[in-house]
DNA sequence: TAAAAAATGTTATGATATAACATAACATAG
DNA sequence: CTATGTTATGTTATATCATAACATTTTTTA
């Protein structure tokens, strides 16, 4: 239940964080962060991984928050298009962005053997990709880096 | 029909040299480059954007190369395992590979205004994606770069 | 408080993908 | 050249992911 991101942290602290984050921005933003929205963000706080749309689903059917499909696509839809959670596009799943705040090209680290996932993030511009893109004349709206891979627990865990 | 990839280029030599290429690739692995193999790679590199497995089945079936999924679906799993061509996920579709024989962390430019895709690549050891894994001690086994926006010749479209 | 805008509820369906099992083609060792 | 294993194909069925469309409610703003 723990160990993830790659680290270890305070989680309680992780997700009360995030979900102040986010109703400051939405309150400076004039955006309603209202009560699906709040626990479907809670829900992908609550772990490191990509959360499917079914799943959140699943969970607010059960709370009585939202029984069909497009109620769950509809709070993703607002969290991403905020920037406060991502789509994994590999794994057609979404993560709470770890860098609130900050205006990011995130960069996702899957690890295929626990399904954690790690946000960090890169200055595109600088980087690599954003000289590639320059050289073709490339206007760049959005970015998605993906990395699938073994994680460092997971690593430990196999050469034990 | 045409101006793609991004730019002029003698398309049919193109087709052919991806077709040969990959019949070579084929022989010196022992690879099969079956007849339902070889032409969807050829649909896949009759343009360069992103062909959805359905679309390429639709062709398929009207050729009586298949008449269900799993046809293509696994004709393109194939092509993707052998690195002859890729998955652009953001578009649930498939793709030539442009850099048959180098073994690259292909990049995508994907303009949302006229669909195409241009591959280029990155050595992703060096890149800031690169360090950024390695700070985190992951183990890279696979990468997808994903970049939308728009390219040169919609741009110079739209200034028109 | 009326009108407009945003969010939610609900039905239905579209789009993408794969499990599972049967059959056929191919490779190669005897 | 044929038995055996392996790889590829055919086919059915279903799982999974996603959204169009329209009715209703809530919130915002004039």
């Amino acid at each position: 239940m723990d160990a993830i991101g790659f680290g270890q942290h305070n989680h309680a602290e992780c997700i009360r964080k995030g979900l102040d984050s986010v109703d400051a921005q939405c309150k400076a933003a004039g955006l309603q962060f209202t009560p699906v929205r709040r626990r479907v963000l809670e829900m992908l706080l609550a772990e490191h991984r990509a959360h499917g749309a079914y799943e959140i689903l699943d969970n607010l059917r059960a709370e009585g928050l939202g029984s069909q499909p497009p109620v769950s696509y509809r709070a993703l839809e607002f969290l991403v298009k905020n920037g406060f959670a991502h789509k994994i596009e590999r794994l057609n799943a979404f993560i709470a962005c770890a860098h609130l705040a900050e205006n990011h090209a995130p960069v996702f680290l899957i690890c295929r053997a626990c399904d954690s996932v790690a946000e960090t993030y890169t200055d595109l511009t600088r980087s690599v990709l954003g000289r590639a893109a320059k050289t073709a004349g490339f206007l760049i709206e959005r970015t998605g880096v993906e990395i699938e891979g073994i994680c460092t627990t997971c690593q430990e865990g196999s050469a034990a």
